[in-house]
DNA sequence: CCGTGTCCTTGCTCTGGCGCAAATTTCCAG
DNA sequence: CTGGAAATTTGCGCCAGAGCAAGGACACGG
């Protein structure tokens, strides 16, 4: 591990080498099998997350059993962060969805190498206003918008955020089930998978088990500007 | 003004008496007649605010006339903020309910500020911590709750912020339209005058105008939980 | 006291999309 | 190769709640 890999983060970007470093020192880390659970939702949240490689699910299930699917992290992303801030708790649960590595700062690590390098704090700011604004604009969207215009948002969403461009179009780096789109766009189920059966009989998308391929994106988009 | 005076406010609270009277010297001081707007959506965010008195709303527009009520502000919190930190545009529209009073700082006398007293940073990232969270909670009980629970649990969350208790029940303090409402929980404004108009005849609230009286809090409570 | 604008209510109709049920395909472990 | 288990599709009925339309109540300025 090298000082320098933390450049291309949303926490340690525009941080000294020395903060880097130290980081670095600080850390502990270690790998996750797929399927392995990091913390859940109510846990107390005792340390910071930050994801090295691999792919990680973000959910919230309430009482009643409703699932929601908040965010899913990449390589250079912290999660579980905010949780020392607030109330001490995980807001939600984390499992790897691939082998994943992760990097772990202890709270009072953590809080020093904040004190010591502001920008990491500045930084940290930044994250928790940048999903601020994302989960409003979703919150919007739930309150204004159809199911079907969702839909399409959140493919695109993840086609700008992980998709491998082929010649085919653009395929999303990640498996996707009918299931977790219902649960990122607040939609049943059998209604996603209808839709997006529509929208592969038109030749817009197409699908193979949980691998989603955007085939024509200017066509997804116009979908997501009505209703 | 005192230094004193800003202990109870989520930015200041835990700073310094040092940092909070550096903090007066440097804030520019305004009154804001009820109706003024502050600022609006998409305009450069060039300044942080603090409300010292009064009521501000924070709403959302989207291109196809989409509204959202997102937050309210009292005295004591800040607003307008997290601009400063992610792409530099105010993320939503504010305008003053009442008469008020608001502190403004400009970016580069907040940095600096933050960058002197730490502990402004870690409260700012509390507080966008615990607004992503309560953020995440209502997107969550968007996608899965029924309109009905919806508009109860967010009468409680006003009841629980900004009420006065009387012998009647908890008045929430802040005029708050049929409008308001449904903008607030993602519903038509005639399912919301319905709503509230069967909880009225059954005496579990009495309204008039744009107050809402809470006579009977564990019953809304428990329409929360359901469905 | 009156006129005007804003807020609120209420009846009716219509539909998006949820829920149930069941079949089918695909993957994986043994 | 085979028996699940998980993911997906599809048909059908139904209903919560949106949209439309019209009327009523209240506030406020003049």
């Amino acid at each position: 591990m090298n000082p320098n890999d933390l450049l291309d983060s949303d926490l340690f970007c525009d941080v000294s080498e020395a903060g880097r470093s130290e980081a670095l020192g600080a850390a502990s880390v270690r790998p996750l099998a797929k399927g392995a659970t990091i913390f859940t939702q109510s846990q107390a949240a005792d340390r910071a997350h930050f994801l090295l490689s691999g792919r990680v699910r973000i959910g919230q299930g309430d009482a009643d059993g409703g699932q929601l699917l908040v965010r899913v992290i990449g390589p250079g992303e912290s999660f579980g962060t905010l949780g020392l801030f607030t109330g001490h708790h995980y807001p939600a649960d984390a499992v790897a969805v691939t082998d994943s590595m992760e990097a772990s700062w202890t709270e009072t690590a953590f809080l020093s190498l904040m004190e010591r390098h502001p920008q990491i704090a500045i930084n940290l700011v930044r994250i928790a206003g940048e999903r601020l604004r994302d989960t409003e604009n979703r919150l919007r969207e739930l309150a204004t918008k159809r199911v079907e215009s969702r839909i399409a948002h959140t493919l695109l969403r993840f086609a700008r955020k992980v998709s491998q461009t082929t010649s085919d179009g653009a395929v999303i780096d990640f498996p996707l089930s009918r299931n977790d789109l219902a649960q990122m766009c607040g939609a049943a189920l059998h209604t996603v998978s209808r839709t997006l059966t529509t929208w592969e009989n038109a030749g817009w998308i197409s699908t193979h088990r949980q691998r989603i391929t955007i085939r024509d994106q200017a066509r997804i988009h116009r979908l997501t500007e009505r209703a």
